[in-house]
DNA sequence: TTATTCTTTTCACCCGTTGCAATTTTGCAC
DNA sequence: GTGCAAAATTGCAACGGGTGAAAAGAATAA
């Protein structure tokens, strides 16, 4: 056997655990919901959640690990001839499609997932910081694959990009209803940010 | 007399609160100071603290409010003729400006508030989540100075300075020991998120 | 001074989180 | 299968942040 019994163990465990926060989550609010009860769901002892979890947060942003991974990659596999706006608006464009192609969780689950997160400002704060992170390592990466970018010019390129999509994104979210408004919706705030990062081609 | 003992009582403990607050924080790092010990220091009951704080954070940022008024009442004294970037550009070095003639407290003092800020995790996304809404605000403010721009322009142009200086500031926080030298630093990451606004005069 | 109002304290409690020791489950060799 | 070591789970005690409510204390107006 490839991975025994205790590593299928703790994959159910984990799933379980995820989907009952989540599920209670939902029902009954994120502060409202007490780790014992999503312990208790999902057949686990209290403790036994850190274990699997650093914390109630952690359990919202199960996949944040690989959405990150997979934005490195796509910036360190630069083609020589691209260009800096090139290369992000790639990212942009490979990140959503990413996002489209939800392959663990259902489009509604991830909606509500969203929601959440932007209505608890503990999470809104977590995901801000998660974010922040994330955009210092791309400007490290973006940094490292146009050696001729200056660190300033390449952490103001990455954060007026992905400022530029942040806040459109957010900041309009309530107005559109499908997967692809908010698309349209957050490539419009990127065109402005492209705009300025021509200068850097 | 124009305020009671019962205000200026009032005032004082608050002050008490935050300088204890702070010294401590720095002294023995954020997470090792307890609230009692903050408030044994500032001779009232833990329970106090509670009634002038909502919580462990919110000392540290005790005078946000003050800050993003100022922010605001920028934007909107928008000058007839005024450009987008101009207005945006005033709205930077005003803000710097202020910045630099901190009143309240020394500059030691402050350079230590911000280190501590970028080192405790608890902090950083805590300022992540004031500097978003203020975004937000701002956001706001911009598109009702500018009734011909979208909402989403609008987002996407806050979103793209701001978050340019963002990044271009704290990941090159550390290079800096001059406020000469920030203030260059976020100049230079502005530019770049600027150049992108040209389109939307 | 007294009655009123605001502030502070005390106390009891909930929840998230951690360290530790005890216990159970699993993997594996024989 | 039996026995044993490693790993996972559990229970328990404790700590710190945070809240509600009642009682005590201080400032104010009369």
């Amino acid at each position: 056997m490839v991975e025994g019994l205790r590593e299928r163990k703790k994959q159910r465990t984990r799933q379980a655990l995820i989907e009952s926060a989540l599920r209670l989550f939902a029902e009954k609010g994120y502060e409202e919901t007490t780790l014992a009860e999503i312990a208790a769901q999902a057949d686990v002892s209290t403790r036994t959640f850190f274990s699997y979890f650093a914390g109630k947060e952690d359990v919202v942003f199960y996949d944040t690990p690989s959405r990150l991974e997979l934005a490195e990659t796509i910036l360190r596999s630069r083609r020589p001839d691209e260009t800096v706006t090139g290369v992000l608006m790639r990212l942009i464009d490979e990140s959503f499609r990413h996002m489209a192609s939800y392959e663990d969780i259902s489009f509604e689950d991830s909606a509500l997932r969203v929601r959440l997160i932007l209505t608890e400002p503990a999470l809104q704060a977590r995901a801000l910081l998660l974010l922040f992170d994330t955009q210092v390592k791309l400007a490290k990466a973006l940094y490292e694959a146009f050696p001729r970018l200056t660190p300033v010019e390449a952490s103001a390129a990455v954060g007026a990009l992905v400022g530029a999509i942040k806040l459109t994104v957010m900041t309009n979210l309530e107005h559109q209803n499908s997967l692809q408004d908010l698309v349209d919706t957050a490539r419009l705030g990127a065109e402005v940010a492209i705009a300025g990062l021509r200068s850097l081609d």
